[in-house]
DNA sequence: ACAATACTTAGCCTACAGGCTAAATATGTC
DNA sequence: GACATATTTAGCCTGTAGGCTAAGTATTGT
């Protein structure tokens, strides 16, 4: 799976998107938990949607004792304005 | 649904990203036997992926004879632009 | 009228996304 | 060591996206 490919399936998910701005909304920075409790989904769903944000490098996460802190990877975002660059050029 | 959810989804498959590039780089208009020309997959299949994209939005059509004209509505993917705002934005 | 061309619609089939619960793992606390 | 807390992993189940073929609908050409 590509990158562009990874990006935008993750972005597909509602409640994906609802992930990064939230997080965003936040400064950037959330342990699980705070994710979780944002949603009505059991936490698991929530841990999945995640990991497919993280593994798109949309975000990542650092270990701290027995929580995980997720961070939003922004420059990764602009993989997704760059393609949209494309429509904005001249085609020739 | 609603137009971020239905713009999102329908970039989120390669096959309806690569029919925007295309029709984008050859104008912004092209018939669909010359869109599902471009494709390994049966002509339905492209047909689907085109209703998704119309549906979303991203695409319109006008009937020439026994033909489909589709163009390109490059102003709908400025939806994606909008929301990746979001993320320049100071969030306070 | 008949056949060809340009597409879409109908409908089948399979894989997998995304929901859930229950169990496992790791760390912190008493 | 035992218990609580924070979070993931395992694994089940259901719906639907997205592939295909076959059939239908216009329009154009002879």
């Amino acid at each position: 799976m590509d990158a562009y490919e990874a990006v935008f399936t993750a972005l597909a998910h509602p409640a994906r998107r609802r992930i990064m701005l939230t997080l965003n909304f936040e400064g950037g920075t959330m342990t699980a938990g705070e994710i979780a409790d944002v949603f009505e989904h059991a936490w698991p769903t929530t841990t999945r949607h995640i990991q497919v944000l993280e593994s798109a490098g949309l975000l990542y996460h650092e270990q701290r004792g027995r929580m995980r802190v997720y961070h939003i990877n922004r420059r990764r975002l602009e993989l997704v304005r760059d393609w949209l660059e494309w429509f904005s050029k001249d085609p020739h």
